[in-house]
DNA sequence: ACAAAAGTGTTAACCTTACACCCATGC
DNA sequence: GCATGGGTGTAAGGTTAACACTTTTGT
């Protein structure tokens, strides 16, 4: 829960461009289950996704990793960009004037941000274990919450969720989610709960098993998990070249 | 070839977002052959893609609408946005001093227009017949191209075109392509002329047509394709209930 | 021993693929 | 009549879906 980098935002209206600012939608796996990085508002009772400013520099990309390493603490962080939210009424709450005076903001800094803005949504995918979690200026805390568990969150950031999990549900042939969602080593079961997870429906271990397997995408190693209850499962590593060149063509099949 | 709406750029700095453009790629299919809408520059030797700026009170949704309607003087128009292209260099060329002053604008306009411009991509698709193309104000044409005889074009616009062929090919499954692409009426193997186009590669006529009446989409029409050398063939229309049901699983199959 | 989870195998149904054949039309 | 494109059918091979049995482990 340290902050890593601070963030500046003493003069935005000169570092960064107007009007256009950063949503990520951060995923992990974690005890079987999908989860979602968000922060607690200081001044509000309100919960948002991490988000961020675009500097004149910067690609939107570059924007984006910069902030998921504010956040996450991690890098080389798997993202992508799937939607402009942009309704004209789009404005951040938190930079209203009484809370930017609790927050000991600049006064020159209200104009620029109480305006209405444009935000790229971005999905990353994260090793969970990896993240150490940190808050930025605006938040008091930074945590992870199941993905059907996230309640209410601020302006459209339930929309922006939603819209995540529907783009990654749909690019799951097409992009190495199970690679950059799972540690290294992983069970058949584990990788079998994410994609049921991600598509919300049950599917059949044994086929499931056998179509992952046809694929050639993942090795089996020689040790099993242990330390767990029942028969031990095997580990398995994913063959990163094969996956790729999978993944390019799609990986077929009717889930 | 007339210009129905004459976008005013009088005043950008206080009409439009700063360093937000959209850029749309427009398709359409004629002859069998899919084709993309180009201009060419009045002040430049140089190709690009129909594209305009976001003002205060819209979405980026509405802009691109907007745009669309000008050049092509069709409503009710497919759009999708695409992915957002944000290269810290991306000028647009035609936007510098000496342009700017044959093209008889004012000089007010130079700072803002004369930036960096991150540009959301969207991909159009539209009937071919109804189109009445129409060059900008910066303009002297507006015409189609095949998309496979697209020479350079400005800044990034080669691989706006490009990514957009890419989504297309995607969505096929999850879009209704071919709804917004052909007319009303249209023949089994212009449909199919369409997927292969757009595939790339080559399909069994017949497995092709057993195919897609298995998913009950078309309807076939007691009339058949007159003037037409040799054996006429039938016409099919889409069933749009039928047609939009069936996209929201997805077209199943191997293309 | 038993319950729960994991490994492996089999079959029928379905879909895809690769063809062959006939029909209609313009030259 | 013949070349070309269009309409229809079929058989072989492959993939999927549904299901049974065995193995391992903690209690």
């Amino acid at each position: 829960m340290t902050l890593k980098y601070a963030t500046k935002l003493e003069n935005p209206a000169t570092d960064y461009l107007a009007h256009l600012s950063i949503d990520c939608v951060v995923f992990g796996f974690h005890d079987n289950q999908l989860k979602v990085l968000l922060l607690k508002s200081k001044y509000l009772d309100e919960w948002s996704l991490p988000g961020g400013f675009v500097m004149h520099s910067e690609t939107v990309e570059q924007a984006a990793r910069r902030t998921l390493e504010e956040r996450t603490g991690a890098t080389d962080i798997f993202m992508q960009q799937f939607r402009v939210f942009s309704n004209p009424e789009r404005k951040n709450p938190i930079f209203q004037k009484e809370n930017m005076l609790k927050a000991n903001l600049k006064m020159n800094n209200f104009d620029w941000l109480n305006q209405r803005f444009v935000s790229i949504g971005f999905y990353a995918l994260v090793e969970f274990s990896k993240v150490d979690a940190a808050p930025d200026i605006y938040s008091e805390e930074c945590v992870w919450k199941n993905v059907d568990q996230v309640g209410r969150l601020m302006m459209d950031h339930n929309q922006i969720l939603t819209d995540a999990l529907e783009t990654l549900r749909l690019q799951l042939r097409h992009q190495p989610i199970g690679y950059n969602l799972l540690p290294n080593k992983f069970t058949m079961p584990e990788l079998q709960k994410l994609y049921e997870t991600i598509l919300g429906r049950e599917l059949d271990r044994r086929n499931f098993q056998r179509k992952i397997l046809s694929y050639k995408i993942v090795k089996r190693l020689p040790e099993r998990r242990t330390g767990v209850a029942y028969k031990a499962p095997y580990l398995y590593r994913f063959d990163l070249e094969e996956y790729n060149k999978a993944l390019r063509e799609g990986l077929s099949g009717d889930w």
